[in-house]
DNA sequence: CGTCGAGTTGACATAATTCAAGTAAGGTGG
DNA sequence: CCACCTTACTTGAATTATGTCAACTCGACG
């Protein structure tokens, strides 16, 4: 089987030396099964550990005074997970699964060798954090400064455009594995108000359901409601230095 | 003078050797002047270099559909700013200064080199990636799930705190540098409604303002009603890499 | 076959926006 | 130094988007 997912997914972007792989499946030695709804962390815990997804999906949040949530960000194979926990001694998000899961923990310090000994590795990740961030940037317009119509569509959207790199194919149908009230709590809103934009999308025969199934029927106008950027139309990674001989 | 205000800022948090020091500054070898204003780049403008800020204030945001705009960041001296630069062809934000400022341009080809040849500060980096992370999904958290009222206060704190570690001093008044349209405009609200919310804020006691002046009177309550946390008492650096010899 | 969680829908409540009309403050040219 | 302009701030009234509450349906599962 492949040594390494986050190898894997690292080599959608640079082509990795033999090395360079090695020091990542490096990462993903130990193995960890989950099921969907397992912790892997939450808020307040120690923050020993760092996580790559090897497969299913998870997610991330946090929780606000009046025990409503925020979901910060959804997690797929090839991930890495608990990033934050790098600098931090205590947790500041919890994590859990939302489909079956098998994640990979390693200890921080793997990160200084992996950092010290790989510096084209090290811009690599340097280069994802700035991926992820515009994608967080991206949420943050979505949440503040969209309607709740768009605020769904653009995490469908994004749930979509994510399972289509991890597959290769050009799906349109798809689970996004979230409950309305999940759906709700990454996009700002209450699961009631979930339910009567996901019906309004249907009746303006932008996406069709069946059972948990989403499906986009007329994409085009689903980018233009979700006020959708693709960012990976645009990536350069030509700067990266070269791999260490 | 400081030969480098970026290493000076990561000074805060690791002790730089001097080879290190001296590569940073190698980035803020040349200096651009800025006015209140000025636009050091927009969205979708070719990508080539990033920024350090040496003096002064910026902020960045993107424009959404309808001609309103969100406001990402805030940017200070010591800051890196256009990060996300390295990863596109084309800027995704737009960056702007909200007083006179003073930025180092440098082309991305540098970070190559940096990050190459100074693996603990490509740790450092990375590191600090995770720390805007995070301070972004507090954002999120904020926006998505928290009241109008809790955000306004939430800003201010925000840009307090930050103001605090720049000057060293134990400030509680300050000039935020937005029109509460741009305070809008981060929060995700009116210029009207933020002006009601600081209206509130100011009834209660908790603030005072004075011109563009801002006064946190009860910083316990603030924080209990910005919903704060301080992400900067938990932090560590412990696994860090060793410097290069 | 009963229970339980999720989804669905309507009626109503409320937070925040929009619109509109002002006031204060700072900058500029005469 | 004053009159003028402009931009930001302030406030009230009406409107709208979204939340709240409550009832009901549906399918999964033991």
């Amino acid at each position: 089987m492949s040594g390494s997912c986050f190898a894997e997914y690292l080599s959608h972007y640079v082509a990795l030396t033999e090395v360079e792989r090695a020091a990542l499946a490096r990462l993903e030695e130990n193995k960890r099964d989950m099921k969907r709804g397992d912790i892997l962390q939450r808020e307040g815990d120690p923050a020993d550990e760092i996580y790559v997804v090897n497969h299913g999906r998870l997610m991330s949040y946090v929780h606000v005074d009046d025990g409503s949530r925020q979901i910060l960000r959804l997690y797929y194979a090839g991930d890495s997970v608990g990033t934050g926990n790098a600098i931090y001694s205590t947790a500041c998000e919890t994590i859990v699964a939302t489909e079956d899961a098998i994640i990979c923990p390693f200890e921080k310090d793997a990160l200084k060798t992996l950092l010290g000994e790989h510096p084209r590795v090290a811009a690599l990740l340097f280069a994802l954090n700035q991926a992820e961030r515009v994608a967080l940037t991206d949420r943050l317009a979505s949440i503040g400064r969209t309607s709740a119509k768009s605020r769904v569509a653009a995490v469908l959207l994004d749930i979509l455009q994510r399972l289509r790199i991890m597959t290769g194919d050009a799906i349109e149908s798809f689970d996004p594995r979230l409950t309305q009230e999940e759906l709700g709590d990454a996009t700002g809103l209450t699961s009631v108000h979930v339910n009567r934009m996901l019906r309004e999308l249907t009746e303006e025969k932008v996406i069709s359901r069946k059972g948990s199934m989403v499906r986009v029927i007329d994409e085009a106008r689903m980018r233009e409601v979700a006020n959708y950027i693709d960012r990976f139309a645009d990536l350069d990674f030509s700067w990266l230095p070269d791999a260490r001989p």
